[in-house]
DNA sequence: ATCCATAGCCTTACAACGTAAGGCCTCTTC
DNA sequence: GAAGAGGCCTTACGTTGTAAGGCTATGGAT
């Protein structure tokens, strides 16, 4: 018997400590997530996770690493919009599957090998849309941006719910801001899906529309030869500033 | 001298205390702002803090009423859509000047009464747009999104740069990834303007476009009658699950 | 003038954290 | 059998949030 000091559990290896480690993120959180939980949880002692990883932050990253790695191929035959709308649908997936460990993806640049393949894979579907370059940046970014919005507050359900501080009871909530009140319902995690799709399909749309001849999407739209990129209120306007 | 003992600082108050947290927050970053720090930063002792905060997430959520509460005021003689913008700048300028705690801003559930004061306005300025209420819930959620994702994004060259893994090197990257190298120069910092405002004008266009008569901002658009809000294929597709 | 409560700030202490330094087995390879 | 390496642990240090309680100066009540 080779190992029996503590519990009889198996040996340690990467996939085993990062398939507890999701698992334990889920349960405590981010913030409760720390070394020496996750060795409790998997038999052993702190440090020896160190033999694995040089630092938390190098595990966290083979997390990332993980779940960007664990989603679905590119469908290269089906049409771009399918395929962006599939990646981005199996990437909302993961995100819903991930809840507390989302944030992490969210707040951190990811230049690792697994992220910045997502990423080449990501800007393909918009070249093969038809967009050039500048566009492609753009637009990517600009669903990138409405992505991680979008699922950082469809998942921070499960996170930490409020404020540490006194939040507003619902009463008084309802009386003093009755916009608020009225709006209620469609914040609902049963409604996240439909929200979800109506901005993602506005800004496919104008992808589109960019792509079907640099139109903006808006007025007639059928070719009407090659129009800047740029709307006009982006070039006449600066930066605004204001308050404290 | 009622007060020699260590340095002739000012007394403490909640108004020092927020405006020294803030600028430390900017120095050393979330991760690294501790009350020990702070304490140091005013002069006093860790412990004095808590008897004006009864936490660190009372003191955290303080930052946020300040900053949230520091916007100025709506315009209401405006036009909804330039009330919609300057409320968005003024927001994303906040953003600007304190990157390092925007994550707090936007990782966090606000429903204290200035949180709570502010997502009343921005409905009210939807609802004046001619949005019912259940429009109004979803394209403030979705534009919600869109600027939470984008400030992140603008925000997170001053806050933690890189992953702690090893980042792949640039030269490996560009060869490997040719997309991804393509489109690095619109990632720049000078661009991120450029890439916001697309992103929005897609957005608000659409609420235009559902305002004007239900419509999608698709096609000719001229008020051809109520159809509903979504699009088909909302209505015919299900949540999307895959990987691993 | 005295008393006492309170405000304001500090001291001490504890449990939990990431992780540096190094030790002790057990297995592989010669 | 020797040598080395792999795998895991022990101990320890500095840092964190904050509970518990002490000290002093102020201000109102008596």
């Amino acid at each position: 018997m080779p190992r029996s000091r503590s519990q009889p559990r198996d040996a340690l290896s990467k996939d085993r400590i990062e398939e507890v480690a999701l698992a334990l993120v889920e349960q405590v959180g981010l913030e409760g997530f720390s070394t020496r939980k996750l060795a409790t949880e998997l038999g052993c002692e702190a440090m020896s996770i160190y033999h694995y990883y040089p630092s938390k932050a190098h595990l966290l990253d083979a997390l990332f690493d993980r779940l960007i790695g664990g989603l679905p191929a590119d469908q290269l035959t089906l049409s771009w919009r399918e395929r962006l709308d599939r990646t981005v649908f199996a990437y909302r997936g993961m995100a819903h599957r991930n809840p507390r460990f989302f944030p992490y993806i969210a707040l951190h640049r990811h230049n690792t090998a697994v992220g910045l393949a997502w990423l080449e894979r990501m800007l393909t579907i918009f070249r093969d849309a038809g967009l050039d370059s500048e566009q492609t940046a753009r637009f990517f970014r600009v669903i990138g941006y409405y992505v991680i919005g979008a699922l950082i507050d469809e998942t921070s359900g499960y996170a930490k719910g409020h404020s540490a501080a006194d939040p507003v009871p619902d009463s008084v909530a309802a009386d003093a801001y009755p916009n608020v009140a009225a709006v209620n319902p469609w914040f609902k995690p049963s409604e996240h899906e439909a929200t979800f799709r109506l901005g993602l399909d506005a800004l496919v749309d104008r992808v589109e529309a960019v792509a079907a001849g640099g139109g903006q999407g808006e007025g007639p739209l059928p070719a009407e030869g090659l129009r800047p990129l740029r709307p006009a209120s982006l070039r006449a306007r600066s930066s605004r500033s204001s308050s404290r």
